[in-house]
RNA sequence: GCGGAUGUGGCGGAAUUGGUAGACGCACUGGAUUUAGGUUCCAGCGGGGCGACCCGUGGAGGUUCGAGUCCUCUCAUCCGCACCA
């Protein structure tokens, strides 16, 4: 027999499906439409693991739905502009988009060196003119419909190479080149209005539009947007002190009217209106919120910075207690972005007061009495209270719970003409703008005298410059040095204007690709999107990717499909109407001696210890983490399909753990596999030719147990791909590999059977395989083209099942039974047991519970 | 800090969703075959005990005839946080 090669067998096969043109979408709008799409990948370079699995995952699906009677579209194409490109521009002086390009063309290659069923006709790369050009389009509706706006907003700035940063930039609050501390800087920057559409993008989580989504996914957009129901109010100042700028109030918001009681002071943000006025006359407030514009923008930098807060001259007066005072603070942990960017505090029931009141030496006043505490005793240590109980220390709201507390505040306020009742989310409008070259040019331009004036569209598109690579040896965004570029007259007055310099958020262009995806090639030149091809492909039946994408892309996704259909681009809400969200790859680290970390391929791991392939110096094993370059526990695909064929990979990648959490790559496992493609080609061959011959029905000597067992796995295997179970479907196969073995000598049209379904059964994990079996066995066409095998219900049933039995939940027997066996029938039979009775001696029976097809337990004492 | 997840043999995991814990694979041990093998085949493989049996799903309680699965508390690890993609 000749042995399984799959550096030749597996080119062979993806030569005969681009002949044959086996995966180009096809237009034949008769049978169910399937849109299989996974997360498109960003050119950094090379194919990772993590890459292989996720386009693998999605290949099983595209493949077995191609198998059951649907027209698939499964495409690929890339995620292109971005940070890393001019990175690599100021490292190695190439231009952004030589270097990206380049990398399409790698990664292209050893993508289809895995041999996934993909259209490449469709493919296109998001730095692509003809894709971005119609982005601009798409900008320029949103404007027109009111979605865009510009405002100020803070970015990080690094104060010595005069550059924007990114939050991935700044580590430990310092600039990743320079060293510098990072300052917040206001900058006037590109808005879209997702906050419109908060509403809509909340409910859609819940009235079954998501059904098809994970609920750890529903559950971190819905914590995103996070809507919550409170007070706006007003605390006015006590008369005679003398606030900065005016003012004569401060407006609050607060979703714990209930707490009222408890205030202990009342707080603004650094860059509210009122501290900013402060700042004006005052050389120390001014210094202090200098010192809170150090923190980063990041959530986690602002969160874990420590309570500050500055005292000014100026007291509030308590709406409910006549008298009662409480001292005005700017303090860096309110943030302006949220609710109306001021505060009361309520130490008591809320942690970040509590910290901050130990810390100044204000009143700590519990309101909530946690059941079970003694009013008279119950007090605040140095952990907040936020749990349940019942109010008091507060007046008119003594006695209630907290939702009915809350309910009782709001009306009181509002009947005194203090405040109203008001619903804030915690969901921030969409900052598009980056100060950055490789992105996609925001069509506008600034005119000293008309303003913003959108880029007329049939001036589009706005392309980015020719430029030396040279250009970004210079720190900061080239296109604003420029001239040739950036000067242009104004589309309205024609006086000399100034082109917008700002590029879009790469958010953007991983918003509206799917759509792209489902229009077809020769409709590109016309629109962003062909409305009746998305109206049939859309909305994507399968989505699949990182959890690490469950909020920011996805978010940002379903609100560009809105505003779409808004614009009547799309007729659909939602895009993804099944999504799922893979684990990462991960492998042991390795380090040397020094310390250093070793690339795997350089480490030799016997026995559970490890030694360097060179010089076979001891090496110390780390924990097994995601894979990444810092830590060198990268695994090239490449090789591993040069070592074990894409087949293997393939099978592996999917084989070791469910597909929701992280796998562990290791070359065992890898060689595992590779002996599975091996050992599937040696049962197929000796068959060689008998497909041809086989007859439709079975004879009256087929061999009834093989039959089951290969119409049990055809239905458990066709459950568990639907299910994305594969690491399960693939167990199956085991099972029934381990089956076929011992049915060595069963009748050989039972065998046939069994060994036709098994091909069409690995067919979307191991393709070159299951061809290069097919073609031997001797099937008709292509196996992609085959269709699935269906399992005979008849064959499925069992006629006698084991049945165990406990005595007092301990398993004490077994007892076998007709599957449709009558409860009292079992209990006899169980009772009647040996052993069983071996166990119930001295005991007397008190109860028989018996589930039918399940177990019986004897209750006794 | 906020939010989300995960803990079962030496390892990855399975358990019909409250019903025989450890399917299947890897690793390991013993044996057979082979010119050699990092080949293939057979057997074994949670811990303890000669054995009948006993213990066992991160930890502590609870509900139930019955708990890996449900409830309460707790510990550990991982991921995301709006300018990384």
């Amino acid at each position: 027999m000749a042995r399984y090669n799959p550096k030749e067998i597996e080119p062979k096969w993806r030569k005969r499906w681009d002949d044959a043109k086996s995966f180009l979408t096809a237009a034949d709008r008769s049978k169910p439409k399937y849109y299989v799409l996974e997360m498109f990948p960003y050119p950094s370079g090379r194919i990772h693991l993590g890459h292989v699995r996720n386009y693998s995952m999605g290949d099983v699906i595209a493949r077995f739905k191609r198998a059951r009677g649907f027209n698939v579209l499964h495409p690929m194409g890339w995620d292109a502009f971005g940070l890393p490109a001019e990175n690599a521009a100021m490292q190695t002086g190439a231009h952004p988009g030589t270097w990206t390009y380049a990398n399409i063309d790698h990664m292209r290659s050893e993508l289809k060196q895995i041999g996934l069923a993909i259209d490449w006709s469709r493919e296109f790369a998001t730095c692509d003119v003809g894709y971005y050009r119609w982005q601009q389009k798409l900008f320029l509706d949103f404007w027109k419909a009111g979605l865009v706006e510009r405002r100020e907003s803070y970015v990080n700035w690094d104060p010595v190479d005069m550059t924007v940063l990114a939050n991935e930039q700044v580590i430990d609050g310092k600039g990743w080149r320079s060293g510098a501390t990072v300052e917040r800087k206001k900058l006037s920057q590109w808005f879209l209005k997702i906050t419109e559409k908060a509403e809509d993008l909340l409910a859609a989580l819940d009235d079954g539009r998501l059904k098809g989504w994970p609920d750890n996914v529903r559950l971190m957009q819905r914590n995103w947007i996070g809507k919550s129901k409170g007070l706006q109010m007003k605390f006015h100042f006590v008369s005679g002190t003398s606030a900065p700028g005016g003012f004569d109030a401060v407006e609050i918001y607060t979703t714990r009217p209930d707490t009222l009681f408890g205030a202990s002071f009342v707080a603004v943000a650094p860059d509210h209106p009122l501290a900013q006025a402060a700042a004006a006359s005052d050389t120390a407030a001014a210094s202090f919120i200098a010192e809170c514009q150090k923190t980063g923008t990041s959530q986690e930098a602002i969160d874990k910075a420590e309570k500050m807060g500055f005292r000014l001259p100026v007291d509030a007066r308590h709406p409910f207690i006549e008298g009662r005072t409480l001292p005005f603070y700017i303090a860096n942990f309110i943030l302006m972005g949220y609710g109306t960017g001021a505060v009361f505090g309520c130490p008591a029931h809320d942690q970040r007061d509590l910290d901050f009141v130990r810390k100044y030496g204000l009143e700590v006043l519990p309101v909530v009495l946690p059941p079970g505490e003694d009013a008279g005793t119950f007090a605040v240590g140095d952990t907040a209270y936020v749990g349940p109980g019942v109010i008091y220390n507060s007046g008119f709201l003594n006695g209630l719970a907290i939702d009915d507390a809350i309910d009782a505040a709001i009306a009181k306020i509002e009947s005194m003409g203090a405040g109203k009742a008001s619903t804030q989310y915690r969901l921030r409008d969409w900052g598009v703008s980056r100060q950055r070259f490789w992105g996609c040019p925001i069509p506008a331009i600034h005119c000293d005298r008309c303003g913003v004036v959108p880029v007329p569209e049939k001036d589009l598109p706005v392309k980015l410059p020719e430029v030396d690579a040279s250009v970004f040896k210079t720190p900061g965004n080239p296109l604003d040095r420029l001239p040739a570029w950036r000067n242009v007259p104004c589309p309205n007055c024609s006086a000399a204007a100034r082109r917008e310099t700002d590029t879009f958020d790469t958010f953007i262009d991983s918003s509206w690709y799917f759509a792209r995806f489902a229009t077809d090639p020769a409709a590109w030149e016309n629109g962003p999107i062909d409305k009746a091809d998305a109206d049939y492909w859309l909305p994507v039946d399968q989505y699949i990717g990182g959890v690490e994408h469950a909020i920011l892309h996805l978010l940002y996704a379903r609100f560009f499909s809105r505003a779409m259909n808004d614009t009547g681009h799309l007729s659909i809400d939602e895009p993804f109407a099944n999504l799922f969200t893979q684990g990462m790859v991960t492998h042991a680290t390795y380090k040397d001696s020094q310390g250093k970390w070793l690339l795997p391929e350089d480490v030799v791991v016997e026995g559970g210890k490890a030694r360097r392939a060179d010089n076979n110096e001891a090496v110390s094993i780390g924990p097994i983490e995601k894979m990444s370059k810092s830590k060198k526990n990268v695994v090239s695909p490449k090789e591993i399909v040069e070592k074990y064929g894409a087949d293997a990979i393939r099978w592996f990648i999917l084989s070791d753990s469910p597909p929701e959490r992280d796998v562990e790559w290791t070359d065992a496992g890898a060689a595992g596999a590779w002996k599975l493609v091996a050992r599937i080609w040696e049962t197929v061959e000796p068959a060689k030719g008998a497909l041809g011959a086989h007859a439709p029905h079975p004879p009256a000597t087929a061999d009834l147990a093989l039959r089951r067992a290969t119409h049990q796995t055809v239905a458990a295997i066709t459950d568990d791909i639907e299910g994305f179970r594969f690491n399960k479907a693939i167990a199956r196969i085991y099972e029934f590999l381990n089956a076929l073995k011992k049915a060595e000598s069963a009748d050989p049209w039972s065998r046939i059977e069994a060994l036709s379904a098994l091909i069409r059964l690995i067919a979307p994990f191991t393709p070159h395989l299951a061809e290069e079996c097919w073609e031997t066995l001797g099937g008709a066409g292509l196996v992609c083209d085959a269709s699935w095998p269906e399992a005979d219900a008849a064959l499925l049933e069992r006629d006698a099942v084991l049945l165990p039995v406990q005595v007092n939940g301990k398993r004490r027997g077994e007892i076998s039974v007709a599957a449709d066996a009558d409860p009292k029938a079992i209990e006899v039979a169980a009772l009647a047991d040996e052993s069983v009775q071996r166990h119930l001696e001295g005991l007397t029976v008190r109860k028989v519970v018996v589930v039918p097809g399940r177990i019986v337990n004897i209750v006794a004492g």
